[in-house]
DNA sequence: TGAGACGCTGTTTTT
DNA sequence: CAGCGTCTCA
């Protein structure tokens, strides 16, 4: 449930006892949760103590009486909050102090419910999340008609992530096309028009998606001076977490709450920046004592996770990263054994081996959730998770598909927020898509009668309706009449549409409503638990419920102890004894698509970010061949990133194909053009040369920049800078 | 105007 | 494979 920013009434003061005791830190971190009356930035590796430190702090402050109610502490994740604010408050042995966290994202939210009036926003707008937003800029292009015309318009996708970019990065439109976009140059006008459109149709609906709770915060923040002042003094204590994946609105943020009384610590890692594409910079962090003059910077170099076996590995990793400012990592805890590495002959052979192991490890009474599997992308995953499944062996996936997003599961939401929020179009919108023989045209003009009309009831009410559709919407009617009662629980509501929906449901899902029946009661479960609708809403977007959050996972009572899968980005922060990293395979890690020097760096990192997520014994594994998309079997062959590596740091293990590996481990420059005969020669790539990309097609160089890269420009994907030993490269002519 | 069938294309990570 | 745009029929 919400972390409310401002409760109603505050605990008592009475003193804390002295539960903080010094020694529980070393030198570097006693100095970086003790320093006062100065800005502080923490540069901590992996594993080096960063969460404990920040937990200190936290109960150091309130020892020194700083009310807990004025500190504010911004994580990447919600539950990484909640945990830390919790394990303070043991420390100081009063958990009822409670000091106040969350995501930047959760916190923008509620301090505009308080303050987004003062942009025209009134305090009960929705949260849009990534699939809304898209929809929204379907209806503004099939309503501009642009999409038509023989032309191909790009796709709602791409034009949110254009948009996105441009706001994350505080970057105009025309600069992000003619950087990343070049081959959307002519689509610019009709581009800058839909995104016009985009921010009327926002906030004439009452609607924010993920980037405008930033951008508005930052917004009121700067241009109503007493809101600043009031939020800056509610939090006279900021610490964050992860500062290196913050983007350069959130840096703004916090400059203007911590402003004026510069009490602020940010804690992160430049080695472990994985979220360029949400804006961050991972240089970003470097700049922090530019914007707080005075900042006493502290580093966190002892590593309290890891053997040293696998620290050796991880060093090395980060060692051939182009750039880099921090640190060696060193262990105390000698020896442990040596990263396995392990080939298999494909995807299935390696799901079996590693569902072996973990059967294995568990037999060694390993305790379940001691073990974890990360991997790049949500789908790699899938045959293990049948291999598991086969092997009765209980797992939770993060960072999977989520509950809410779902069609079954948005359709039901939409009957909620308009009854949050009787402006959000896009969800009467939906709503009236799903009554039968009711299409996008007559969608749009009930639409535009509710637009018209005070009342949306009224205004449906009265529609026009043709016969077929007249009994449904009067269906819908007496349903909307039902919602207005006062007073509704959530659950209330929930049961009055599920009255109503259920026959659409079966109409609509046919073949699977099984399967998504059992969906809706999972929500129903997570529905009761709240009291208020809004806090619901809110919370279905910013901190939305994974699918295989098995009913009361997570949320009520303490989960079982489970096996964890989880992408890269979801394992950010966590740690595990036995941690195997999959798919290490070329084309699959680093994902097929980087190209330039910037995301190669970028999935290195994560390569590094997942490796330190290991304490007793990290597992790598890769299979020889990938199935593409069109089902031609490709040879992959193990990651660029492990074929750097020196084979001495690992394992090759027994069995295993060993000697797949040692043959590939040999110079990188070779794995170039795997299959398409070697990396081209550099000295024929110059200007003008026409090239042929398996991915991009047919493009143009434009220059030859750097040792091993080249600027391409193909006609369908505008400009990409290639990194030579990599990219698969023919030339053509 | 809606609904269903067919063929083409593009592909990650999260709040 | 899904999410499109296009086409046909009701």
């Amino acid at each position: 449930m919400q972390p409310s920013l401002f409760p109603s009434q505050n605990q008592d003061r009475a003193g804390a006892r002295g539960a903080f005791r010094a020694g529980d830190l070393n030198r570097a971190q006693l100095e970086a949760a003790t320093c006062m009356g100065a800005p502080v930035l923490v540069i901590a590796g992996a594993g080096t103590g960063k969460t404990r430190t920040l937990v200190y702090r936290m109960a150091y402050l309130i020892e020194q009486g700083v009310a807990a109610d004025n500190i504010l502490l911004l994580t990447f994740t919600r539950k990484a909050a909640q945990e830390m604010i919790e394990r303070a408050g043991r420390l100081i042995n009063d958990p009822g102090r409670k000091v106040t966290g969350g995501t930047f994202h959760a916190m923008a939210n509620i301090l505009l419910r308080r303050y987004g009036h003062h942009l025209g926003y009134a305090p009960n707008f929705t949260i849009l999340d990534r699939s809304d937003s898209e929809g929204i800029i379907n209806l503004i292009k099939s309503s501009l008609e642009l999409g038509g015309s023989g032309k191909r318009f790009p796709s709602k996708r791409v034009v949110c992530n254009l948009l996105s970019r441009s706001v994350n990065k505080c970057t105009d439109i025309e600069t992000v096309i003619a950087d990343q976009y070049s081959h959307l140059e002519e689509y610019r006008s009709e581009l800058e028009r839909i995104f016009a459109d985009f921010r009327k149709f926002k906030l004439e609906h009452g609607l924010m998606d993920y980037d405008d709770l930033l951008v508005n915060l930052r917004r009121v923040m700067t241009e109503v001076p007493r809101v600043r002042e009031e939020i800056a003094e509610r939090f006279n204590h900021v610490l964050v977490d992860e500062y290196q994946d913050t983007n350069p609105i959130q840096a703004d943020i916090v400059r203007l709450v911590a402003a004026g009384h510069n009490n602020v610590m940010v804690v992160g890692d430049d080695s472990q920046s994985i979220y360029s594409f949400r804006g961050a910079d991972f240089r970003n962090i470097m700049d922090f004592p530019k914007v707080f003059p005075g900042t006493r910077v502290v580093r966190l170099e002892e590593n309290y996770r890891s053997t040293q076996a696998i620290l050796a590995l991880t060093n090395a990793i980060i060692d051939k990263a182009e750039e880099k400012y921090s640190k060696k990592l060193f262990s105390n805890i000698d020896g442990g054994a040596k990263p396995r590495l392990q080939g298999t002959l494909d995807e299935a052979a390696q799901a079996r081996r590693v569902a072996e192991q973990i059967v294995e490890l568990r037999g060694r009474d390993v305790p379940a959730d001691e073990i974890a599997v990360l991997f790049r992308s949500g789908f790699h995953s899938y045959k293990l998770e049948l291999e598991l499944t086969n092997r009765q062996v209980q797992f939770e996936k993060r960072g999977g598909l989520k509950l809410t997003e779902s069609a079954h599961i948005k359709d039901v939401l939409a009957y909620l927020r308009v009854t949050g929020n009787p402006g959000d179009h896009l969800s009467w919108n939906r709503i009236l898509l799903l009554l039968d023989k009711v299409g996008p045209k007559t969608a749009r003009n009930v639409l535009d009668r509710i637009r018209a009309n005070e009342d949306p009831l009224e205004a449906i009410r009265a529609f026009p309706a043709g016969k077929s559709w007249r009994a449904g919407l009067d269906k819908l009617v007496e349903l909307l009449l039902k919602l207005r009662a006062p007073g509704l629980e959530p659950v209330a509501i929930f049961d009055m549409v599920m009255e109503y929906y259920r026959e659409i449901f079966e109409r609509i899902y046919h073949d699977d409503y099984p399967t998504r029946s059992r969906d809706l009661d999972q929500l129903r479960q997570l529905i009761s638990g709240y009291g208020d609708l809004q806090s619901l809403l809110d919370d279905t977007t910013l901190d939305p419920p994974e699918t295989t959050d098995e009913s009361l996972g997570g949320r009520l009572g303490s989960p079982p102890a489970q096996v964890i899968l989880s992408t890269i980005h979801s394992a950010k922060g966590l740690e595990w004894d036995h941690v195997f990293v999959i798919n290490l395979a070329a084309g699959r890690f680093p994902s097929c698509q980087p190209f330039m020097t910037a995301e190669w760096e970028e999935e290195r990192r994560m390569f590094y970010v997942a490796a330190t997520r290991a304490r007793k014994m990290l597992y790598l594994s890769y299979p020889r061949e990938v199935m593409s998309f069109d089902r031609q079997s490709r040879a992959g062959g193990m990651s660029p990133f492990l074929a750097e590596l020196s084979p001495a740091l690992l394992d090759s293990g027994p069995g295993g194909g060993t000697t797949m590996a040692r043959s590939k481990l040999s110079p990188p420059a070779r794995q170039g053009g795997a299959g398409r005969g070697g990396a081209p020669d550099i000295n024929l790539l110059t200007e003008g040369v026409t090239v042929r990309h398996p991915f991009f097609g047919e493009g143009r160089i434009e220059k030859t920049s750097g040792k091993r890269s080249v600027e391409v420009f193909f006609p369908r994907h505008g400009r990409k800078t290639l990194h030579l030993d990599y990219a698969k490269l023919e030339i053509i002519g």
